[in-house]
DNA sequence: TGTGGTCAAGTGGCCCAGCCACCGGACCAT
DNA sequence: ATGGTCCGGTGGCTGGGCCACTTGACCACA
């Protein structure tokens, strides 16, 4: 099952952009090790080969360290934090402002999807579907759902705001290092974004408007149940160090 | 002849210094195509993928560039340092992109602007008005004039998304440094600013929304008669995606 | 007790052989 | 000339394999 992405890109690049989106969310902290090269490769469902590219470019960007025979570690502490001063917007100010750009976004991909792009939304979908267990599939494939989303208006310039966005969420969730995700959750995103994707393939922009307006209406009220939950439990300070498999 | 693979350095980085060393030496000057990778892997006596991981970390480092299906070509001009390789999108893809969204960020300006904020706009206008004839504060006054828009909104996630819109300019206007601009289109362009302005303060999404489409279609307008018109004295029309030979 | 040695599992380093998609130029037909 | 087809070359990526190194558990032996 080749990962077969958004389209020509290196595959070496996605593999590396993926990591690093992984990276800044904190999934992976700083000095922690990651899954060996072959459980990458597995996960991402690419060869060890491109994996071992992906990381060298990693390692040229000076995000990550690779230590022979033990593993690959994230750097600690590195500049790959922004020059930004200020707090920056916070998560609901991030979410309304997807909610309000990505309505549009949805109703032109509904005016001007192609055949094909249709197809790899659905096909998005597919995935998100089988990867219902794997967060970090999970993660990259929810990302990837929105900007096919964006390609799908035919407008590169949408596709570097949508870009952005989710630049802006990786910071975020980098400043507070929580992910309240259960699979119920998940199972609601994948219903919504086939909702989004059957309103594009059946070129109705209102429908797909609607559909998006009501994705991140329905992550904003989870979010905000997330918080209201750990701020009721703010007094034991015991963090649950959550591994993977 | 091959090289000696004695040191407790990694392969990849001894061949990306050797090449990198050619290619200073002039051995592989500006624009020349290298040796195929097979090739190169020979006569280094090394494996193709030690020879593609060596091509990356140059690739990352902006020395070489990668064509698929013909080639490895070191990198024509440097100093630019783009860490975008591709193209991006075009001007009439970014406008069509800020008409759809700036639309909606100007519709919910009006929403919510404070009072503060529909003062700092009008004195915006104002400036545009005094600085008509300064090509420069035009310039820097016109992106203001949009990022106090966005900042109207109290959102300041949709600030960075007009400011990346800002930043996809700046990168297009470098591309094609191309600008027709005669004071009789900068008046147009106060005036759209007043009613854009007049709309927010009068708290009316719609007229703000519809005032900002207005204007940003001006600009497309005006920008396809520039368009035409060098294209005109030129040769060829189409797409400015030119690759120098 | 603790010191040193052995060993196996796990990890990255590197290679091989092969298939694919893509590009470009030669070649041919219209 | 124009447009289509074909084919060789090129990078992209795979999957399997072997090696050197690191680590930690385990086991003597003092």
């Amino acid at each position: 099952m080749p990962l077969q992405l958004v389209e020509p890109k290196r595959l070496y690049r996605q593999i590396a952009d993926q990591l690093a989106q992984l990276i800044a969310n904190g999934e992976f902290p700083a000095g922690t090790r990651l899954p060996a090269e072959r459980e990458l490769a597995a996960s991402f469902g690419v060869s060890r080969a491109s994996v071992r590219e992906a990381i060298i470019s990693l390692e040229m960007s000076g995000l990550v360290e690779v230590r022979v025979g033990t593993g690959i570690f994230v750097t600690q502490e590195e500049a790959g934090a922004r020059p930004r001063g200020d707090a920056g917007p916070g998560p609901f100010e991030l979410l309304a402002a997807r909610k309000l750009l990505e309505g549009e976004i949805a109703a032109l991909a509904a005016r001007n999807a192609r055949p094909h792009q249709v197809e790899a939304l659905q096909r998005s979908v597919k995935r998100l579907e089988r990867d219902v267990d794997d967060f970090a599939a999970r993660e990259s494939e929810d990302r990837d759902f929105h900007l096919l989303l964006a390609k799908a208006t035919g407008n590169g310039s949408l596709e570097l705001v949508v870009e952005g966005l989710w630049n802006q969420r990786a910071e975020l969730w980098g400043r507070l290092q929580r992910h309240f995700h259960t699979n119920d959750l998940a199972e609601r995103t994948i219903r919504d974004h086939a909702a989004i994707a059957d309103a594009v393939e059946a070129k109705n922009p209102e429908r797909a408007r609607a559909a998006m307006h009501r994705h991140l209406s329905r992550v904003t009220r989870e979010f905000q149940r997330g918080v209201d939950q750990t701020a009721a439990s703010k007094s034991t300070g015991g963090k649950p160090n959550h591994r993977r498999t």
